[in-house]
DNA sequence: GTATCTGCAAATCATTTGCATTCTG
DNA sequence: CAGAATGCAAATGATTTGCAGATAC
């Protein structure tokens, strides 16, 4: 049976209530504005958590970082390498490449990644 | 100056003679054969030093793992979720989900990661 | 009261780095 | 010979895990 703790929720509030896709340690120094004593372990079975559930998106940033995301709805992502900040972008695929330069992003690459099964596995 | 070294010449090689994907450890374990005494160290110094020369592509699967392609042309991939292995699709962005379908994938998911320079970053 | 959560510290894992040694040109 | 590249081991950084104690129901 799962319980509340105050932990959780902040943690949980902390990632609904941003539009920054942070990674794990930036989730951490938000809840620690209220909970300074909150352990970085306790953050990322939060997290974790979340992602199980379905209820957060984990995205893997081509120069390897992992941001968390709240919004599950289906969208894509602007990563600028120098920065390191992520951005929404909605439109469908087709399109997609335009919605970023319209951002004012200066595309250089993409990565695009389907995952599923393949065939041998599905036997 | 650059000069040659066996072992080098042996990463790249093994790297250049599969269409696998493979890991950093991957590599190690192909190139192995040839040099039991190779070092992972030297492995990754070599593959990265392909990276940053552009004859390789790196590439971080949904799951975090890293894995390295030395067809650098314009392309996209697909993960399986379990077995791990990346696969090619080359088609252009409108037929790629049909795409990797055909190849026998039960796609349940993806991820477009655009890269480039932000607007602000670019200021 | 007991199972769940937390904080802490130690353990992992992948990758990188420092350095003494071994090659290559 | 001088500079590069290697192998090894230790360092790093991100994430996970084990466990004893705090907490929720």
């Amino acid at each position: 049976m799962k319980r509340h703790s105050r932990q959780r929720d902040a943690v949980r509030n902390a990632l609904c209530s941003v539009k920054s896709h942070p990674t794990a340690s930036a989730v951490y120094d938000m809840v620690r504005a209220e909970f300074p004593n909150i352990s970085l372990a306790t953050v990322y079975r939060n997290l974790s958590e979340m992602y199980d559930e379905g209820n957060a998106v984990m995205l893997t940033t081509v120069s390897g970082s992992v941001h968390f995301d709240a919004d599950t709805s289906p969208h894509s992502h602007l990563y600028c390498n120098k920065c390191g900040g992520v951005t929404d972008v909605y439109p469908d695929l087709p399109d997609l490449r335009k919605a970023a330069e319209d951002k004012g992003y200066e595309v250089t690459n993409y990565s695009l990644m389907y995952s599923g099964v393949c065939e041998n596995c599905r036997k």
